[in-house]
RNA sequence: UGGGCUAUCGCCAAGCGGUAAGGCACAGGACUUUGACUCCUGCAUUCGCUGGUUCAAAUCCAGCUAGCCCAG
């Protein structure tokens, strides 16, 4: 008789990864609850009030949730990984001009990278979380991940970047459920954090002032500049480029009549370019920094549906090969605000296809 | 120091005797495991100042102040 498969459960002592946990035990796994310290101190952490998925009272929460469901929980230390690969990546990014995602470099580098690397160390054979995507084992042999049953709730994007390898010993058995079926088997099961409201914002920025943040971790703040029109006119001071973003309009200041949005950033010039609505739109992108899931890579054209943003219900579009790792998209209609540092991801129905990194709109 | 014009919320701007539109900006909230976007709500008891006419004025009159334009 074999043993019982050993996995690793990444609670953040949220709703969802404890539900992930209560299901893989009830599906039979032996499973083993993992607390990642990422950003904080114990002492920090007592401080926290709200739910989050990397923070605020997670140990707590996560400790009782799996004394609750009798499986051992450890917390294990991965400030380091965190610290360069999501948060000096976060203010190096928007030192450069670019917006980005921290949550994808966490999933990633911390969570995918290091935490299944300890996981495998101590004997697991997957680690699981409590993302709303199914991971499918297609035709083709190869793995991909699907949106979650919850068109609503579907986590893929952030986590297009994936291997082949590490999509084989994840789990995550709360995609095939919805947000309200996931909080009512919480409830069912007696979990306290049943009624914890979902995370939001980014989770090493507490206070939301993501500007304050860079400038307290450079110790430097960021430079005044000018607000300008694409022909070079200066409209108006601007608090430093980490405060903008492609397609931001709220926030400048710029009493200009009509709304007026970020067209573009000039980290060399030190410049934002202010634009009008329209501006914003277009139909073309260059990104690289590609992985691909569900094929082992793009050969010559194809179709496909894209998300250039976390909150994007996606675009119908072509996609070509332009170079070795880089892609040009063509969208069959235009999209808002493509954001360089944004990823871009590409599905095949409800399957990640792949995805990269935006270099720029064209 | 002759003539003309204009002064309404931070910016722009309706109003033309009947008791202060709107846009932008801004603030708060919703949404959201990134930044944004989007949506909702709020935002001048007061109209450069001082008097006057009128039942009633931001709206008419006078003076003052400020700015602009033309002429010198």
């Amino acid at each position: 008789m074999s043993r019982k498969e050993r996995v690793v459960v990444g609670m953040s002592g949220g709703v969802d990864s404890s539900v992930a946990a209560w299901l893989l035990r009830e599906q039979g796994y032996e499973v083993i609850g993992v607390t990642m310290q990422i950003w904080q101190d114990e002492e920090e952490e007592a401080l926290e009030e709200n739910g989050g998925c990397c923070g605020l009272s997670a140990v707590e929460d996560a400790r009782r949730t799996a004394q609750l469901l009798n499986i051992p929980h450890y917390v294990m230390n991965f400030k380091a990984e965190f610290k360069q690969s999501v948060m000096d990546y976060f203010v190096a990014e928007y030192l450069a001009g670019r917006t980005p995602n921290p949550c994808i470099a966490c999933n990633r580098y911390v969570k995918w990278e290091a935490l299944l690397k300890r996981s495998m160390e101590i004997g697991a054979d997957y680690i699981a979380t409590g993302h709303y995507a199914q991971i499918l084992r297609l035709e083709n042999g190869r793995y991909s991940l699907a949106r979650s049953v919850t068109a609503a709730k579907d986590q893929t994007y952030a986590l297009y970047s994936l291997t082949q390898e590490q999509l084989s010993h994840t789990l995550m058995p709360v995609g095939a459920y919805s947000k309200e079926e996931i909080r009512k088997m919480a409830e069912q099961a007696g979990l306290s954090v049943a009624k914890k409201p979902d995370s939001q914002e980014i989770c090493f920025v507490p206070d939301q002032d993501y500007a304050g943040f860079i400038e307290r971790t450079t110790g430097k703040p960021s430079p005044e500049g000018n607000f300008v029109k694409e022909d070079g006119t200066i409209l108006g001071r601007h608090k430093g480029i980490i405060h903008y973003t492609i397609g931001q309009r709220r926030g400048l200041g710029l009493p200009m009549g009509r709304r007026v949005v970020v067209t573009e950033i000039r980290p060399e010039t030190n410049e934002v370019v202010i634009g009008e609505q329209e501006d914003v739109w277009t139909d073309w992108l260059l990104a690289d920094r590609l992985n691909w899931m569900s094929v082992p890579g793009l050969a010559g054209e194809r179709e496909a549906v894209a998300k250039i943003r976390y909150n994007h219900t996606g675009t119908p579009c072509t996609i070509w090969e332009t170079a070795p790792d880089q892609v040009r998209v063509f969208f069959h209609e235009p999209v808002r605000a493509v954001t360089p540092g944004q990823a871009v991801v590409f599905y095949d129905g409800e399957c990640v296809l792949g995805g990269g990194t935006i270099l720029n709109a064209l």
